[in-house]
DNA sequence: AACATCAGCAACCGCCCCCGA
DNA sequence: CTCGGGGGCGGTTGCTGATGT
Protein backbone atom coordinates (compact mmCIF):
# COMPACT_ATOMS: atom_id res chain seq x y z
CA UNK A 1 0.00 0.00 0.00
CA UNK A 2 1.70 3.10 -1.18
CA UNK A 3 0.65 6.01 0.86
CA UNK A 4 0.90 9.84 0.31
CA UNK A 5 3.37 11.48 2.21
CA UNK A 6 2.16 13.24 5.49
CA UNK A 7 4.38 16.14 4.87
CA UNK A 8 3.85 17.51 0.77
CA UNK A 9 6.16 19.69 0.35
CA UNK A 10 4.54 21.24 -3.06
CA UNK A 11 2.13 22.53 -0.35
CA UNK A 12 4.95 25.06 0.92
CA UNK A 13 4.72 23.70 4.35
CA UNK A 14 7.83 24.57 6.39
CA UNK A 15 10.30 22.53 7.71
CA UNK A 16 13.29 22.93 10.08
CA UNK A 17 13.32 24.16 13.78
CA UNK A 18 10.26 25.92 15.12
CA UNK A 19 10.00 29.92 15.51
CA UNK A 20 8.49 31.29 19.13
CA UNK A 21 5.24 32.57 16.83
CA UNK A 22 4.72 28.94 15.62
CA UNK A 23 4.98 27.39 19.40
CA UNK A 24 2.71 30.13 20.88
CA UNK A 25 -0.07 29.55 17.74
CA UNK A 26 0.15 25.59 18.21
CA UNK A 27 0.04 25.69 21.88
CA UNK A 28 -3.04 28.22 21.65
CA UNK A 29 -4.95 26.25 19.51
CA UNK A 30 -3.87 23.15 21.67
CA UNK A 31 -5.51 24.92 24.31
CA UNK A 32 -8.56 25.61 22.91
CA UNK A 33 -9.59 23.08 20.88
CA UNK A 34 -7.41 20.24 21.96
CA UNK A 35 -5.54 17.94 18.88
CA UNK A 36 -8.37 15.47 17.63
CA UNK A 37 -6.86 15.29 14.11
CA UNK A 38 -3.41 16.60 13.88
CA UNK A 39 -3.33 16.27 10.02
CA UNK A 40 -5.93 18.97 10.04
CA UNK A 41 -4.47 20.90 12.58
CA UNK A 42 -1.82 23.08 11.25
CA UNK A 43 -4.49 23.69 8.16
CA UNK A 44 -7.22 24.84 10.93
CA UNK A 45 -4.46 26.91 13.20
CA UNK A 46 -3.53 28.36 10.56
CA UNK A 47 0.24 26.74 10.41
CA UNK A 48 2.43 26.18 7.50
CA UNK A 49 3.75 22.42 9.27
CA UNK A 50 2.70 19.13 8.45
CA UNK A 51 0.54 17.42 11.36
CA UNK A 52 3.24 15.26 11.91
CA UNK A 53 5.55 18.09 12.62
CA UNK A 54 2.72 19.41 14.95
CA UNK A 55 2.51 16.32 16.79
CA UNK A 56 5.99 15.96 17.62
CA UNK A 57 7.06 19.22 18.15
CA UNK A 58 3.88 19.29 21.09
CA UNK A 59 4.75 15.88 22.39
CA UNK A 60 8.42 16.41 22.45
CA UNK A 61 8.61 20.03 23.65
CA UNK A 62 5.61 21.83 24.16
CA UNK A 63 3.52 20.22 26.50
CA UNK A 64 3.00 21.42 29.84
CA UNK A 65 4.31 18.47 31.77
CA UNK A 66 7.31 17.77 29.81
CA UNK A 67 10.54 18.33 31.59
CA UNK A 68 13.91 18.78 29.79
CA UNK A 69 17.51 18.09 30.31
CA UNK A 70 19.34 17.01 33.52
CA UNK A 71 18.55 13.51 33.80
CA UNK A 72 18.94 12.19 37.53
CA UNK A 73 21.15 9.23 38.07
CA UNK A 74 18.21 7.74 39.00
CA UNK A 75 16.90 8.36 35.89
CA UNK A 76 19.92 7.30 33.81
CA UNK A 77 20.16 4.26 35.19
CA UNK A 78 16.25 3.22 35.01
CA UNK A 79 16.85 4.15 31.09
CA UNK A 80 19.69 1.61 31.24
CA UNK A 81 17.88 -1.19 32.92
CA UNK A 82 14.54 -0.88 30.88
CA UNK A 83 16.88 -0.90 27.78
CA UNK A 84 18.55 -3.81 28.78
CA UNK A 85 15.26 -5.62 28.75
CA UNK A 86 13.40 -3.42 26.21
CA UNK A 87 15.37 -2.94 23.56
CA UNK A 88 15.00 0.19 21.54
CA UNK A 89 11.58 0.26 22.76
CA UNK A 90 12.14 4.39 23.35
CA UNK A 91 8.01 4.87 23.78
CA UNK A 92 7.86 2.28 26.23
CA UNK A 93 10.85 3.29 27.99
CA UNK A 94 9.68 6.90 28.43
CA UNK A 95 6.26 5.61 29.62
CA UNK A 96 8.13 4.52 32.65
CA UNK A 97 9.57 7.98 33.35
CA UNK A 98 7.18 10.43 33.45
CA UNK A 99 7.57 13.85 31.80
CA UNK A 100 10.51 12.35 29.67
CA UNK A 101 9.76 11.87 25.82
CA UNK A 102 10.80 8.99 23.90
CA UNK A 103 12.57 11.43 21.62
CA UNK A 104 14.98 12.62 24.72
CA UNK A 105 15.64 9.59 25.94
CA UNK A 106 16.86 8.22 22.75
CA UNK A 107 18.44 10.95 22.20
CA UNK A 108 20.21 10.56 26.00
CA UNK A 109 21.12 6.88 25.01
CA UNK A 110 22.74 7.83 22.16
CA UNK A 111 25.24 10.47 23.53
CA UNK A 112 25.80 9.42 26.84
CA UNK A 113 24.18 6.39 28.14
CA UNK A 114 25.31 3.89 25.47
CA UNK A 115 28.68 4.59 25.84
CA UNK A 116 28.74 4.20 29.05
CA UNK A 117 27.08 0.45 28.85
CA UNK A 118 29.70 -0.46 25.88
CA UNK A 119 32.38 1.12 27.16
CA UNK A 120 34.75 0.33 23.50
CA UNK A 121 38.17 0.97 23.05
CA UNK A 122 38.60 3.47 20.09
CA UNK A 123 40.64 2.35 17.25
CA UNK A 124 40.56 5.41 15.05
CA UNK A 125 41.27 8.14 17.96
CA UNK A 126 44.38 9.58 19.26
CA UNK A 127 45.71 8.64 22.66
CA UNK A 128 45.01 12.63 23.39
CA UNK A 129 41.46 12.32 21.92
CA UNK A 130 40.83 9.00 23.93
CA UNK A 131 41.95 10.71 27.42
CA UNK A 132 39.65 13.23 26.77
CA UNK A 133 37.21 10.14 26.06
CA UNK A 134 38.06 8.85 29.29
CA UNK A 135 38.42 12.31 31.22
CA UNK A 136 34.51 12.93 30.06
CA UNK A 137 33.50 9.40 31.35
CA UNK A 138 35.18 10.21 34.61
CA UNK A 139 33.09 13.55 34.89
CA UNK A 140 29.72 11.80 33.98
CA UNK A 141 30.21 9.07 36.90
CA UNK A 142 31.31 11.26 39.18
CA UNK A 143 29.18 14.37 39.13
CA UNK A 144 26.46 13.59 37.50
CA UNK A 145 23.80 15.22 35.62
CA UNK A 146 25.26 16.19 32.32
CA UNK A 147 27.85 19.11 32.35
CA UNK A 148 27.08 19.42 28.83
CA UNK A 149 23.40 20.35 29.34
CA UNK A 150 24.28 23.57 31.02
CA UNK A 151 26.32 24.63 27.82
CA UNK A 152 23.12 24.18 25.45
CA UNK A 153 20.76 25.73 27.85
CA UNK A 154 22.68 28.98 28.62
CA UNK A 155 21.89 29.73 24.61
CA UNK A 156 18.30 28.94 24.66
CA UNK A 157 17.60 32.96 25.61
CA UNK A 158 19.20 33.73 21.69
CA UNK A 159 16.86 30.80 19.88
CA UNK A 160 14.65 31.74 17.80
CA UNK A 161 12.33 28.27 18.95
CA UNK A 162 12.65 29.21 22.93
CA UNK A 163 12.53 25.53 24.83
CA UNK A 164 10.38 25.34 27.79
CA UNK A 165 13.44 24.65 29.81
CA UNK A 166 12.13 26.05 33.13
CA UNK A 167 10.81 22.74 34.10
CA UNK A 168 14.52 21.03 33.18
CA UNK A 169 15.85 22.66 35.71
CA UNK A 170 13.22 22.64 38.72
CA UNK A 171 13.25 18.91 37.84
CA UNK A 172 16.74 18.65 38.51
CA UNK A 173 15.89 20.33 42.00
CA UNK A 174 13.53 18.11 42.61
CA UNK A 175 15.72 14.61 41.25
CA UNK A 176 18.81 15.30 43.11
CA UNK A 177 19.55 13.09 45.42
CA UNK A 178 22.91 14.48 46.96
CA UNK A 179 24.82 17.38 47.91
CA UNK A 180 27.40 17.76 44.71
CA UNK A 181 23.66 18.10 42.78
CA UNK A 182 22.84 20.54 44.64
CA UNK A 183 25.49 22.65 44.38
CA UNK A 184 25.55 22.17 41.07
CA UNK A 185 22.01 23.56 40.65
CA UNK A 186 22.66 26.54 42.20
CA UNK A 187 25.33 27.46 40.57
CA UNK A 188 23.15 26.79 37.43
CA UNK A 189 19.89 28.21 38.14
CA UNK A 190 20.77 31.17 39.16
CA UNK A 191 23.88 32.14 36.40
CA UNK A 192 22.25 30.48 33.77
CA UNK A 193 18.21 30.43 34.35
CA UNK A 194 16.27 31.47 30.90
CA UNK A 195 13.92 34.28 32.21
CA UNK A 196 11.94 34.04 29.09
CA UNK A 197 10.59 30.91 29.88
CA UNK A 198 7.85 31.83 32.69
CA UNK A 199 6.83 34.57 30.53
CA UNK A 200 6.39 32.01 27.73
CA UNK A 201 4.23 30.00 29.60
CA UNK A 202 2.71 32.54 31.31
CA UNK A 203 1.14 33.99 27.87
CA UNK A 204 0.45 30.65 27.08
CA UNK A 205 -2.11 29.80 29.93
CA UNK A 206 -3.10 33.43 30.28
CA UNK A 207 -6.91 34.43 31.63
CA UNK A 208 -8.16 34.99 28.18
CA UNK A 209 -7.35 31.04 26.88
CA UNK A 210 -7.35 29.72 30.06
CA UNK A 211 -11.14 29.94 30.13
CA UNK A 212 -11.62 27.71 27.98
CA UNK A 213 -8.98 24.44 28.14
CA UNK A 214 -10.12 21.22 28.24
CA UNK A 215 -10.76 19.61 30.99
CA UNK A 216 -7.08 17.59 30.52
CA UNK A 217 -5.30 20.79 30.20
CA UNK A 218 -6.51 22.03 33.71
CA UNK A 219 -5.36 19.08 34.88
CA UNK A 220 -1.66 19.87 33.61
CA UNK A 221 -1.67 23.60 34.59
CA UNK A 222 -2.77 22.73 37.92
CA UNK A 223 0.27 19.90 37.73
CA UNK A 224 2.67 23.02 37.21
CA UNK A 225 3.68 24.73 40.26
CA UNK A 226 5.13 28.46 39.86
CA UNK A 227 7.42 27.09 36.57
CA UNK A 228 7.88 23.90 37.11
CA UNK A 229 6.72 20.77 35.85
CA UNK A 230 7.72 17.58 38.70
CA UNK A 231 7.00 16.85 41.65
CA UNK A 232 7.60 14.63 44.26
CA UNK A 233 4.30 12.31 43.08
CA UNK A 234 5.88 11.73 39.63
CA UNK A 235 8.93 11.16 41.69
CA UNK A 236 6.95 8.20 43.36
CA UNK A 237 5.57 7.16 39.94
CA UNK A 238 8.66 7.16 38.61
CA UNK A 239 9.72 4.99 41.32
CA UNK A 240 7.23 2.64 41.01
CA UNK A 241 7.56 2.15 37.49
CA UNK A 242 10.67 1.14 38.36
CA UNK A 243 10.30 -1.22 40.93
CA UNK A 244 7.21 -2.74 38.74
CA UNK A 245 9.56 -3.44 36.28
CA UNK A 246 12.78 -4.66 38.31
CA UNK A 247 10.55 -6.80 40.12
CA UNK A 248 9.00 -8.64 36.92
CA UNK A 249 12.59 -8.59 35.21
CA UNK A 250 13.66 -10.78 38.76
CA UNK A 251 10.49 -12.95 37.68
CA UNK A 252 11.16 -13.93 34.49
CA UNK A 253 15.25 -14.99 35.66
CA UNK A 254 13.24 -17.43 37.96
C1' DA B 1 42.57 34.17 16.07
C1' DA B 2 41.27 30.87 12.82
C1' DC B 3 40.21 26.46 11.59
C1' DA B 4 38.93 21.57 12.38
C1' DT B 5 36.60 18.25 14.83
C1' DC B 6 33.30 16.58 18.07
C1' DA B 7 29.05 16.30 20.78
C1' DG B 8 24.36 17.24 21.60
C1' DC B 9 19.91 17.81 20.19
C1' DA B 10 15.80 19.12 17.40
C1' DA B 11 13.47 17.63 13.67
C1' DC B 12 12.54 14.79 9.59
C1' DC B 13 11.55 10.43 7.25
C1' DG B 14 9.58 6.16 6.44
C1' DC B 15 7.47 2.24 8.20
C1' DC B 16 4.09 -0.12 11.07
C1' DC B 17 -0.09 -0.68 13.68
C1' DC B 18 -4.74 0.30 14.80
C1' DC B 19 -9.29 1.43 13.84
C1' DG B 20 -13.31 2.74 11.37
C1' DA B 21 -15.93 2.59 7.02
C1' DC C 1 -12.65 -9.15 5.18
C1' DT C 2 -10.38 -5.39 2.93
C1' DC C 3 -8.91 -0.84 2.39
C1' DG C 4 -7.40 3.58 3.65
C1' DG C 5 -6.45 7.22 6.94
C1' DG C 6 -4.33 8.72 11.10
C1' DG C 7 -1.25 8.30 14.81
C1' DG C 8 2.84 6.51 16.77
C1' DC C 9 7.46 4.74 16.75
C1' DG C 10 12.35 4.19 15.80
C1' DG C 11 16.21 5.42 12.87
C1' DT C 12 18.65 8.95 10.93
C1' DT C 13 20.14 13.50 9.55
C1' DG C 14 21.72 18.11 9.81
C1' DC C 15 22.50 22.19 12.36
C1' DT C 16 24.75 24.59 16.14
C1' DG C 17 27.71 25.38 19.84
C1' DA C 18 31.74 23.67 22.35
C1' DT C 19 36.25 22.14 22.44
C1' DG C 20 40.75 21.14 20.72
C1' DT C 21 44.78 22.19 17.68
Amino acid sequence: MVRAPCCDQKMGLKKGPWTHEEDQILINYINLHGHPNWRALPKLAGLLRCGKSCRLRWTNYLKPDIKRGNFSREEEETIIQLHAAMGNRWSAIAAKLPGRTDNEIKNVWHTHLKKRVNPKPNKNTSKVQQNVEESKEDNLESSAPFDTNLSTQTSYNELDSPQPSSTSISSSITTSTNDNDNLWMEDMVFDNFPEIDDEFWSEVFSGENSGELPADVHENISQLPSGCGYDSNVHDDMDFWFNVFTRGEELTHI
